[in-house]
RNA sequence: GGAGGGGUUGGGGAGCGGUCAAACCCAUCUGACUGUAAAUCAGACGCUUCGGCUUCGCAGGUUCGAAUCCUGCCCCCUCCA
């Protein structure tokens, strides 16, 4: 396919909070070669979730003109912990944890990118290389003001909060892997917006062209509020099963749901508008949700276990029906028999444990959240006979099937 | 080096000698309802043999009684130098 600059531009920009200078884009594609696109990720945690497939989406869709898509693993700048939004410690990883979590990464992006056509790097490859003296000469490529200029540092330092030192270093070293890489076009999040400039600086003032940098959106999380995290537990992960996928999506309010198809689906923006339309004119708002689910499921575990979740949903929570599958757990006592209570909390059913603690248990007696082979019991001096075989219900979510048996 | 502020149950954040297992908000969980695990409403939200028991940075102390007062220690922050 053979699109003008203008289509491609059109293509690249939906969707982009920000592009830095405005204009560079166009300038870029005038080249008429293949760009090379930077992204990074640190590999802090091993799970990618939809909010990163945001940015690799458009990375995608780079790759899909022909642009080089280079994914940088910051497995040095990991080390040092991004200072951007939220301040938190960050665990230092061990070189095995650093490895292992860049494996499962590269299985996740995979399933959005090409692997032939998109090389890894890994910073370290040059950061292990510098000496002190390589990283001091680096430092005095940006002065305190500048960065005191970066939007949290200012609002942390007028509002007397701790900023270190290694926080400056930050963006420094992210910008000098845009050296490195020889970046055109690096993409990030809105909060990256800091980082990404300091990248131009640096290349220029090593006599490169510069970067253009776009912004993409931050996904919220389920939550709606807060930006999508596995620390917040508000996350939709890649590797997640089809049926949790579709659950977890399903779950997300009417709002958000029109923010995730505008961040999320592959559909056009008309399209997006139709099936808005649709919805203020009589379509089931829960009908649209399940397009969603539906599009978000088949591209990470294909259309027909897609077909399965959303029928597995509409059995369960719509019909409310058992799920069709109920995990299975045996276990062994000298006991003729053993309370509700004892049960829904014993210790030998690991993480299959119905309840957390026999408080926790008693607790979902009395709120009627119990059943047992699908009768409700209110009664938290109910016994369970050994032996016996019977399947156990707290809340809509857990089930299991427990087999007691003497010995 | 000096002066001051602070560490509370998942997060935020009250409490500042008893009525505190600890307000309130968020998150979470449960129930009802429903169009779904949306929205809304209601309730729960340390553990327990339901007698109590262990929690408010750590260790002691004062008190009939401490998250609240004192001492020491650890950690964090701000300002001055």
């Amino acid at each position: 396919m053979s699109l003008s600059i203008s289509e491609k531009l059109e293509i690249l920009k939906r969707g982009v909070e920000e592009i830095i200078p405005e204009k560079g884009l166009e300038k870029k594609l005038n080249k008429n070669k293949p760009l090379i696109i930077k992204a990074g990720f640190d590999p802090t945690a091993p799970d990618l979730h939809l909010g990163h497939t945001v940015l690799i989406n458009k990375l995608k869709q780079f790759q899909d003109l022909g642009h080089k898509i280079i994914f940088l693993i910051g497995d040095f700048t990991g080390m040092i912990g991004d200072p951007s939004g939220v301040s938190e410690t960050r665990p230092i990883l061990t070189l095995e944890q650093l490895n292992k979590n860049s494996k499962t990464y590269q299985e996740q992006i995979f399933k959005i990118l090409d692997k032939k056509k998109t090389k890894i790097e890994f910073n370290s490859s040059w950061f292990k290389k510098m000496t002190s003296a390589d990283l001091i000469n680096l430092s005095s490529k940006m002065t305190v003001a500048r960065m005191l200029e970066r939007d949290d540092f200012s609002k942390r330092y007028k509002g007397n909060k701790p900023i270190s030192i290694h926080e400056f270093i930050y963006p420094l070293v992210q910008g000098y892997d845009s050296f490195e890489l020889k970046s055109d076009i690096e993409l990030g999040g809105t909060d990256q917006k800091f980082n990404l400039l300091v990248g131009r600086d640096i290349q220029k003032s090593f006599g490169m062209e510069e970067q253009i940098i776009m912004t993409l959106p931050i996904l919220e999380g389920t939550d709606g509020v807060k930006k999508m995290s596995k620390s917040l537990d508000n996350y939709i992960g890649l590797r997640e099963s089809p049926n949790d996928m579709f659950g977890k999506i399903m779950s997300i309010s009417d709002h958000l749901m029109w923010r995730y198809y505008d961040l999320l689906s592959f559909k056009t923006p008309t399209e997006i508008e139709e099936i808005k339309k649709k919805t203020d004119h009589g379509l089931n708002p829960m009908e649209a949700k399940k397009m969603l689910s539906a599009e978000i499921v088949s591209r990470f575990h294909g259309k027909e276990k897609a077909i399965l979740a959303e029928k597995e949903f509409t059995n369960r929570f719509s019909k409310g029906n058992d799920p069709s599958e109920i995990k299975f757990v045996k276990i062994s006592m000298n006991s003729t028999s053993i309370s509700i209570i004892d049960l829904l909390s014993f210790e030998g059913l690991g993480i299959d444990k119905l309840c957390k603690s026999k408080s926790e248990a008693r607790r979902m007696i009395s709120q009627g959240a119990v059943k047992i082979g699908g009768i409700r019991i209110s009664d938290d001096n109910t016994f369970i006979k050994n032996p016996s075989e019977n399947t156990y219900q707290v809340g809509k979510l857990k089930h299991l099937k427990i087999k007691i048996k003497k010995g």
